[in-house]
DNA sequence: AGCACGCCGACT
DNA sequence: GTCGGCGTGCTC
């Protein structure tokens, strides 16, 4: 193998946001080998890019090679996300799990015994039938319609041909409940993968993904990088939640990446929801789970204001009394105040971007979260008239007291991320709830993710108003589908009461019946607004701890950008959360029609000194 | 003027 | 990851 005739080798650092630099070694190697290198004083991890002709500069000796490797499509992916998602290519290839050298590529088929999977009712058969025909789709299905059911048959179908496969949920906190479900069926064939577990549990893992005992990866995100072969199926639960988006480079978004994935390796892709996104909706084929799989009815009632109210108080004693469980959402306590109108609930939007303007109260000015444009404090709506506007909301805490107070013995739980602060804290939680320990769940987003509440019949929605309002384009997408994904934790067993707390009922209930209704108007007004899936965003970051410097650095790169003509600088400036760790921070919000000329400009741009986020779902 | 410290870029 | 150059800011 060894011979005196040197190969050169373009490598780069894992984990490293570090250029490429360039080896010599005796043998050749494939593309993809990981491979230690000198650096410095130092040995590191590096993988093999390319091969390249003898360099000008000395070079240093390949070290060693390492018994892992990265495959032909880790690597094609890796280069993807590099590219549109503006990384390192270190970076990128870092969120795989490489293969072991040694590792076996054909799996035999497992068969699951019949008697033990789910019997699928028609409906659920049909939806079936029809994605097992499609290389992807959307499942849209209403919460309880038995969309698990289907992912599980799914699943048994491609372990009976030696495939596996990927199942995707947005957080952490689900895992452990559908862990318990997934067990059911496929036993020691799955396995469930988050970032937060141990070294030695992931070795484990690993082990049986390699030794053909593990045939199915659940978990959050990370688990789109595990090391499967014969890949057949990606399954991305929830596929509308935002959690999917990584918040770190790569600033990938797992959904997105997933169906990359799913056609590069001919896997399946399943993107399921009962609230799917715009885009999701407009550019997949939708397959529709119509009737719920339990029918309860569920009644709403809508209350105007921001406070908890004296029929919010009743309306939980009643329930309370009755023995039944309720459920209170209110809104992340966030870093950003909006004005809103009391009356017709109502926010004052940007007249350029359509987006609620934010309320900075020390400056005395309204200010859009987009283009940066600014107008003074106003103290009537302008859509009724009212006075006056108000900026002030509950939370949890506060809310808490007062229900206590009103509600004599009745226990409440925090469900918050004050309160839940790790796995522990929310099996303890969830388990009092369901024992009946606790009778009211009081909290934040949190409530919306799918965890299983069993039987609840009243379900409180507080501040809609301030979710519509905010400085996002998807603000009315957001308050929808939080609506729908809250109402749909009730009922499950018996009918339940719906209290929706909005100054303007009429937008929630012309879409209460329909989520698909209002998906075809949000994309009426997302065409006519130039938002995505309709245009490309993309928003740049400048974060330095010399407030003139990020200014200037702000200021030098929309130079740069105002070259290229097919994109728009919606705007520029100081960003929304001004300063971060000491570092000041700038942004930029650029636009396009279409993706590939801004993704060109955008390379064009010297990126050391900032940071690009393609897609962003976050604009804080 | 001299020195300590921290940031940033280069390393192949 | 580690090293060294350089600029900033503090002290003598």
């Amino acid at each position: 193998m060894t011979n005196s005739f040197l190969y050169y080798y373009e490598v780069y650092f894992i984990r490293s946001s570090a250029p490429s630099l360039t080896y010599a070694t005796h043998q050749s190697l494939n593309i993809g080998s990981i491979v230690a290198v000198p650096l410095k004083t130092t040995v590191n991890e590096a993988v093999i890019f390319r091969k390249v002709k003898k360099p000008e500069f000395e070079t240093a000796e390949i070290t060693s090679v390492l018994n892992t490797n990265y495959n032909r499509e880790q690597m094609e992916i890796a280069k993807f996300i590099s590219e549109y998602y503006f990384s390192s290519f270190g970076e990128a290839i870092s969120l795989f799990i490489p293969f072991k050298n040694t590792s076996l590529t054909d799996l035999l088929p497992k068969k699951i015994e019949e008697k033990i999977l789910p019997k699928l009712s028609d409906i659920q058969q049909k939806a079936y039938d029809q994605l097992l025909k499609k290389e992807k789709a959307l499942l849209f299905g209403v919460t309880g319609s038995g969309k698990t059911e289907i992912f599980i048959s799914l699943m048994a179908k491609m372990m009976e041909e030696g495939k596996t496969s990927i199942f995707l949920m947005p957080e952490i906190s689900l895992t452990p409940q559908m862990e318990k479900r997934l067990k059911v069926y496929f036993g020691e064939s799955v396995a469930m993968w988050h970032s937060k577990l141990t070294k030695k549990k992931k070795a484990s893992i690993l082990e049986g993904i390699e030794s053909g005992e593990i045939r199915i990866v659940a978990g959050a995100r990370s688990a789109l990088f595990v090391p499967l072969s014969n890949l057949g199926l990606i399954i991305v639960d929830e596929e509308h939640d935002d959690s999917y988006k990584a918040m770190t480079r790569p600033r990938y978004h797992a959904r997105d990446v997933a169906v990359l994935m799913g056609s590069k390796l001919g896997a399946k892709v399943v993107l399921a929801s009962a609230t799917p996104s715009m885009s999701s909706y407009y550019k997949y084929d939708v397959i529709k789970l119509d009737k719920p799989y339990i029918e309860t009815e569920k009644k709403y009632t809508f209350i105007s204001g921001d406070r908890i109210n004296n029929t919010m108080l009743d309306t939980i004693d009643t329930h309370y009394k009755a023995g039944d469980q309720s459920l209170l959402f209110l809104p992340t306590r966030g870093n950003f105040k909006y004005l809103y109108c009391e009356s017709c609930g109502k926010t004052h939007l940007c007249p350029f971007c359509s987006v609620g303007m934010a309320l900075h109260r020390k400056h005395r000015h309204l200010k859009c979260h987009y283009c940066n444009y600014t107008e003074p404090i106003r103290d009537t709506c302008i859509h009724c008239g009212h006075t006056p506007l108000k900026s002030e909301r509950m939370g949890t805490v506060e809310a808490i007291e007062v229900i206590s107070e009103a509600v004599e013995g009745i226990q409440i739980e925090q469900f918050d991320k004050d309160s839940i602060t790790t796995a522990k804290k929310l099996k303890e939680a969830l388990q009092r709830f369901e024992s009946g320990e606790s009778q009211l769940l009081l909290g934040t987003q949190m409530l919306s993710k799918g965890h299983d509440y069993a039987n609840i019949t009243l379900s409180i929605i507080m501040g809609l108003d301030y979710i519509l309002g905010l400085a996002d384009y998807r603000a009315r997408e957001r308050a929808m589908s939080l609506l729908f994904q809250i109402a749909g934790r009730s009922g499950r067993a018996k009918a339940a009461q719906i209290i929706v707390q909005t100054g303007d009922p009429e937008f929630f209930q012309t879409y209460l019946a329909d989520y698909e209704l209002f998906i075809k108007d949000e994309l009426a007004f997302l065409e006519m607004a130039e938002y995505p899936p309709f245009a490309s965003l993309a928003r740049i970051l400048i974060a330095h701890k010399d407030e003139s410097k990020a200014s200037k650095i702000t200021l030098d790169t929309v130079t740069k950008l105002k070259a290229f003509e097919e994109i728009e600088i919606v705007g520029h400036g100081k960003a929304p959360v001004e300063k971060i760790a000491n570092k000041f921070r700038f942004h930029i919000l650029l636009r396009a029609k279409h993706r590939v000329p801004l993704l060109k400009a955008l390379h064009r741009v010297d990126c050391r000194e900032i940071e690009i986020d393609f897609d962003p779902v976050d604009f804080a």
